[in-house]
RNA sequence: GCGGUCAUAGCUCAGUUGGUUAGAGCACAAGAUUGUGAUUCUUGGGGUCGCGGGUUCGAAUCCCGUUGACCGCCCCA
C-alpha cells in the first residue's frame, strides 16, 4: 500500500473513472452548444471576500480559504456564480443580450463528504444574464433537462420540482405578515418537508405563536401541486403583485410544455431554497426513487451582480453536479462501455513486416482514426487475443504472405470475415469499413 | 462540528477460544499454442492484515489512540 493517499472527498480519476467523467462532460458540452450557450471558465482561486459578500461571513467555515504568501486572503472556488457574475458585471455594457453563458468546472468545498457530496467536485453551471422575463427561466429548465435526458433519462427517473420566493413573499403579505415574519416562515417551509411541525420552532420563537388559521394556509398553499390549485389560491387576493407573478407562471409552464418536456416539471411549492439571494423562480432537479440529494438546482437572482459590484443586471442560473449525476447514471445502467477503445488493431506478422506497418499505423493516427498494436512480436493467436480484448472493431494484418502481395487483410473482429484491400488505398478501405461498411 | 458502522492482495471477501511460512475467486503476467480471438490446463508476480502504541511466550484476532471510507445530524451556494 503506498505511504500516500488522496485528501479526504478527493478523488483519483483512473482511466475508467475518467472516461465515466468525460461522457458526462461531453453531454454536457454538446447540449449547452446545441441551446446556443457559449462555454468560459475563470479562476481557481479567488478572493475571500467575494464568497463574503455574496453568503455572509458564516460561508468561511465551509470554505478551502487560507492567506496567500502576499498577505492576501483568498478561497478555492465553492461555485461558479459569484465569479460569474464578476465577469458578466464587469463587462455587461459590451455583451451582446441575451447573455447566455456555462462552463464546467471543478469546485472545493470544505464539508464532511457524504454519499453524493465530496470536497472537490465538478459542475456544469449555466446562466442567463440581462433577461427579466419569463423567457430566460423557459430557457433555462428546456437546458435542464436535456442536460440530464441526454444520458438517456426520462421522466421516470427525474423530475424538476418549480417554485418561486417572490410569489411566497408576496403571498405572505396579502396575509399579513411583515418581511421578518415572512423569512422566518419560509425557512420553516424549506425544512417542512424533513422535520414536520418542528420546522416552525424557529419562527414561533422569534414571532410568537402563530395563528391556526393562517399556519393552514401557509400549509395549504405549501402542498400546491398544480397551477389550477395555484389560480384558485390566489383568486380571492386583488394584489397586483400576486396576478403578474400568476402571469409568470403561465408562460413558464406554457413555454416548457410547448417544447414537449411538460410531464417533466412539476408544480412544487414547498421547493423555496434556504438562500436568501434567490428572488423569484427556484427548481430543483430530483431523482424521481428519491434516494439521491439533489440532481441540480437553480433559479432566479436579479439582485446579485450589483450586490457584487456590478451594474443592476437581472439573472437566473443553475448548476448540475457530477457526482449524483454520475451514481444516477449508474445505478440506471446507463454508463457507456469503453468509450476510448481503438478502432483497430494491427496485427504484426515479425520484424520484417513492422516496418510496412509502422508506416501505415502513423497514416492512420494522422488521419484521425484510433489505431492500437503490439509492442512486442507475439504469436498471431495472441494478437487476435489481444486485438479483441482491446474492443477494436476491425484487425488489420500485416504479414509475409499479404506484404509480398501489396495488401493488408482486414478482419471484422465482430462477424470475423476478412477481405483483402491494397494497401496504398489503406487509409480509405478503413474509413469505409468503419463508417459500417 | 456531533453520533453510528467499518478497514485483510488491484477488486469481492474467508481467516476457529490469540498459536508455525495469512488464503480463495476474479483481475494481471508467462507457458501449453511459430498464421487467426471469448474455453481449458499449468505456472508466476502481488499483502509489514490502514497507521501508531499497548497487553502477551506469541496479535490480522484483545485494548487504546489515530487516519480514512460509508451512514445519519448540521449545512447544502
Amino acid at each position: 500500500m503506498a505511504g500516500f493517499q488522496s485528501l479526504p472527498g478527493f478523488r483519483d480519476f483512473y482511466p475508467e473513472d475518467f472516461s465515466r467523467r468525460q461522457h458526462i462532460f461531453r453531454v454536457w458540452r454538446q447540449t449547452a452548444s446545441a441551446f446556443s450557450f457559449q462555454e468560459y471558465d475563470a479562476p481557481v482561486l479567488e478572493p475571500l471576500e467575494l464568497y463574503k459578500t455574496k453568503s455572509g461571513d458564516e460561508i468561511e467555515a465551509q470554505l478551502f480559504s487560507f492567506t496567500d504568501k502576499g498577505g492576501r486572503e483568498v478561497s478555492l472556488r465553492p461555485e461558479m456564480t459569484p465569479t460569474v457574475c464578476r465577469m458578466v458585471g464587469a463587462k455587461a455594457g459590451a455583451l451582446k443580450r441575451p447573455i447566455k453563458w456555462f462552463s464546467i468546472a471543478e469546485f472545493y468545498r470544505y464539508e464532511r463528504a457524504q454519499k453524493g457530496r465530496l470536497r472537490a467536485f465538478s459542475q456544469f453551471n449555466a446562466d442567463i444574464f440581462g433577461e427579466p422575463g419569463p423567457e430566460a427561466e423557459i430557457e433555462l429548465i428546456a437546458l435542464l433537462i436535456q442536460c440530464l435526458a441526454g444520458f438517456g433519462l426520462t421522466k421516470d427517473d427525474f423530475t424538476i420540482r418549480l417554485s418561486d420566493r417572490d410569489l411566497w413573499f408576496f403571498y405572505l403579505e396579502a396575509l399579513g405578515f411583515n418581511d421578518a415574519q415572512s423569512r422566518a416562515l419560509l425557512t420553516a417551509i424549506d425544512r417542512y418537508e424533513k422535520a414536520g411541525d418542528d420546522a416552525f420552532k424557529v419562527y414561533t420563537e422569534a414571532h410568537g405563536a402563530l395563528d391556526a388559521g393562517l399556519k393552514e394556509k401557509v400549509l395549504a398553499f405549501l402542498k400546491i401541486k398544480s397551477l389550477g390549485e395555484l389560480e384558485a389560491a390566489l383568486a380571492p387576493f386583488k394584489s397586483e403583485k400576486l396576478a403578474a407573478r400568476l402571469a409568470d407562471w403561465r408562460k413558464v409552464l406554457a413555454g416548457v410544455s410547448a417544447m414537449g418536456l411538460g410531464d417533466f416539471i412539476a408544480v412544487d411549492l414547498s421547493v423555496v431554497r434556504g438562500l436568501a439571494y434567490y428572488t423569484g423562480f427556484v427548481f430543483e432537479a430530483f431523482d424521481r426513487k428519491g434516494d439521491l440529494r439533489a440532481l441540480a438546482g437553480g433559479g432566479r437572482y436579479n439582485d446579485l451582480v450589483k450586490k457584487l459590484g456590478g451594474p443592476d443586471l437581472p439573472a437566473v442560473g443553475f448548476a448540475i453536479g457530477d457526482v449524483t449525476t454520475g451514481l444516477l447514471i449508474e445505478q440506471r445502467g446507463l454508463a457507456p462501455a469503453q468509450a476510448n477503445a481503438p478502432e483497430v488493431y494491427v496485427v504484426i506478422g515479425g520484424a520484417p513486416e513492422r516496418a510496412a506497418a509502422f508506416a501505415d499505423i502513423q497514416a492512420l493516427r494522422a488521419a484521425g482514426v484510433r489505431v492500437e498494436y503490439p509492442f512486442k512480436e507475439l504469436a498471431f493467436g495472441k494478437q487476435f487475443k489481444a486485438a479483441s480484448e482491446s474492443g477494436a472493431k476491425l484487425a488489420l494484418i500485416y504479414g509475409g504472405d499479404e506484404l509480398a502481395k501489396g495488401v493488408v487483410k482486414i478482419r471484422d473482429l465482430a462477424d470475423r470475415s476478412e477481405r483483402e484491400v491494397p494497401r496504398n488505398h489503406i487509409v480509405a478501405s478503413v474509413r469505409t469499413e468503419l463508417a459500417g461498411g
